[in-house]
DNA sequence: GATTTGCACGAACGTTCGTGCTTTTATAGC
DNA sequence: GCTATAAAAGCACGAACGTTCGTGCAAATC
């Protein structure tokens, strides 16, 4: 399971600590929970029962639940992070790259048991001032900044207007899925997509 | 404040008791925080501070918390009603009407101190099953059915497709709106409508 | 081998929640 | 104006919440 320590060669991801290890299952299973039952809703025994350990010994790792709430939005972005944002960027600049945003935003969805955590907690926080409701808008704040970008360099007249209807169309996708359960939404959404692309100047 | 009691006049609404009226301003009250705080969110203990009566005298009126909220969806799906769905039905059938569905619902959002009802409470139930889910998620699907059967009369080549962009632009706006409180993205919405709405073949 | 540190545990705290009873107050018909 | 009934209040409960505290144990450090 663990390497043999291998003589001389430091990397930096060295053999994470037990304690490093226990935090990132926790927040793993917090970011799914989170996802499904929002971010008040996820109760800090629930988790504890879940991951089978003690409330006190859970809490421990973060003092608060407004510290394990914070750590669960990063957490989140960086699972959005490395499913969505990292494989559109080895697409080329422009309209591939934002081909590849919405696809992936799309089929990354299903990796989710309780659907889009930002979805989900954006529509929770949005009228509880906080630094929990911050963290959240910064991280779709540079999501659609970078949607908006894209569009930029792709050569659209209105990158913020483009970027808010490819971000309306996976987001309403997520929300219509969720509460229909009817897998032709998606389809629905590829369509609109197209269609937006279509609108994208050649080049 | 109240009217005399007109003689034989015997109007359908006819003065409703002090219960009625009572259990009107309770739900007139929780349909606007549970936009803001949700229905999970929504305590009777704050309902009833609010509305300056016990919790115990609130509570009667329902029996149960389930109840309260299975009644604040009624009152939400009626305020949407008269709202939204009843004065864009003065619009004639097809392309006019969808335009007024879609223009009336960006603009009742102002009324709203919370935002969307609909926005908060489906993403925060589409995960919990029982008749409260159930009871939101049969409000979105007659929505999104009167949608669908305007584009269908309008003659759109994908109807629900048509449908689903709709809605998705309509939510979008609320939902990015609640985050980043720019009133701009009220405009990148009324432009996707009509970029929507030149869809719709000529006559 | 002794000591310190990192992690997790169980028990208990105070608070808030929904809910059930009983009593008081307000309303409406004779 | 009295009375039956409806509406609201008062009070207490059990459960669940976040949080604190003292303790046990294992690994690491000296």
């Amino acid at each position: 399971m663990t390497q043999p320590p291998s003589v001389g060669a430091e990397a930096l991801p060295a053999e994470p600590s037990k304690g490093a290890q226990t935090r990132a299952a926790i927040l793993n299973r917090a970011v799914d929970l989170a996802s499904a039952e929002g971010l008040e809703g996820l109760t800090i025994g629930r988790l504890a029962a879940e991951l089978r350990m003690s409330k006190s010994g859970l809490f421990a790792h973060f003092g608060s639940k407004r510290e394990l709430q914070l750590a669960t939005v990063d957490a989140a972005a960086e699972r959005f992070r490395v499913a969505v944002i990292e494989p559109a960027m080895s697409a080329p600049d422009g309209a591939p790259r934002l081909r590849a945003m919405g696809e992936r935003y799309l089929s990354h969805l299903d990796l989710y048991s309780g659907g889009c955590f930002w979805g989900a907690t954006s529509a929770e926080y949005d009228d509880r001032p906080g630094p929990v409701r911050d963290a959240i808008a910064a991280a779709l704040d540079a999501w659609l900044g970078e949607l908006e970008r894209q569009a930029e360099i792709a050569g659209v007249e209105n990158p913020k207007r483009f970027a808010f209807e490819l971000y309306a169309v996976v987001m309403g996708a997520n929300a219509r899925y969720r509460l229909s359960r009817d897998r032709k939404v998606f389809d629905h959404a590829r369509g609109a997509l197209a269609r937006l692309e279509a609108e994208l100047p050649p080049g």
